[in-house]
DNA sequence: TGCCCCCTGCAG
DNA sequence: CTGCAGGGGGCA
């Protein structure tokens, strides 16, 4: 689910929750979704956690990291002391029944830590997982190697688009701006709402947008990750905190998943068509 | 560059 | 029941 204002709001739950305690054990119940051996964490600390795409890196005092990938409906949820269920829920959604009581049937990973601490990964699709790597090689890693840059640094520019653009032809800009490799965390909903906000059509082929207008679709990416980060993600489906609240960022989408209704600057109706594989969501009235 | 697939659940 | 779902790897 997660893309980046989600993943990003995970970082930082990690960084208040589990920064500075020692893992005291692992349990690890889906083999498929754990890469590596729980012994090399037992009795390690955690020293820090990074975003990279949508991915989050964990750093421990051994020289391991972790490195975690929640794809479609992968969760993080910290439970600060066994047993006090009633801290998590407070204020937590009865719809999302499924975390409610953890671990459950989707809890693959558990991480208990020596302060009483207990993080549970839960995976309903069991797409997603936990790597064991080297900090010292981490970086060169085939999950990590070919990002692109960060939407927020400077890399991120008209001139690099444009650069990118010149050598895939045939692509679309919707594609684009989702490949991993181009920029980094951006996926299918914000993806949809970035066009919009830009009036641009997903099905443009990449070469034919102006420079002026990547220039607009920079901006408006920027404003609508900032936006889900303001709203808590967006919790359409799975998506939670780290303390197994939803966001609320699915209530402010102007275009995804609106087919069929009026385009919210009253010019169209939304339509719904296949880009790369995935639903996209578009005003052909204000999206040329 | 485009499918199919991993897996499970839920809406229509 | 069919189709679809915040991702992305592997294959032709």
């Amino acid at each position: 689910m997660p893309e980046l204002p989600e993943v990003e709001i995970v970082k930082r739950g990690l960084d208040e929750t589990i920064v500075g305690s020692e893992i005291a054990g692992v349990e690890v119940r889906a083999r498929k979704l754990f890469h590596g051996n729980e012994s090399d964490l037992i009795g390690t600390k955690v020293e820090a956690v990074f975003r990279h795409a949508k991915m989050i890196e964990i750093d421990l005092s051994n020289g391991k990291a972790l490195l975690i990938h929640l794809k479609m409906t992968g969760q993080l949820v910290f439970d600060k002391k066994s047993g006090d269920k009633s801290k998590r829920m407070a204020g937590g959604h009865p719809s999302n029944d499924w975390v409610a009581d953890l671990p459950n049937k989707f809890t693959h990973v558990i991480f208990k830590f020596k302060d009483g601490g207990i993080l549970y990964f839960n995976d309903l699709r069991k797409f997603g997982y936990i790597k064991v790597y080297n900090q010292s090689t981490l970086k060169e890693t085939k999950e990590l190697k070919d990002l692109g840059p960060d939407p927020f640094t400077k890399e991120l520019n008209e001139e690099y688009l444009m650069r990118v653009i010149s050598r895939r032809k045939k692509v679309k800009i919707k594609q684009i701006i989702m490949d991993q490799t181009v920029i980094s965390g951006v996926g299918n909903i914000y993806a949809d709402e970035s066009l919009f906000c830009a009036g641009i059509s997903p099905l443009r082929l990449a070469q034919d947008v102006k420079r002026s207008e990547l220039t607009k679709l920079i901006e408006c990416v920027r404003k609508v990750l900032k936006l889900g980060l303001e709203h808590g993600g967006s919790s359409e489906n799975t998506y939670v905190n780290i303390e197994g609240k939803k966001g609320e960022m699915q209530n402010h989408f102007k275009i995804y998943r609106k087919t069929g209704k009026a385009c919210p600057r009253g010019c169209g109706i939304v339509k719904r068509v296949v880009v790369g594989g995935r639903g996209t969501h578009y005003c052909p009235a204000c999206q040329r």
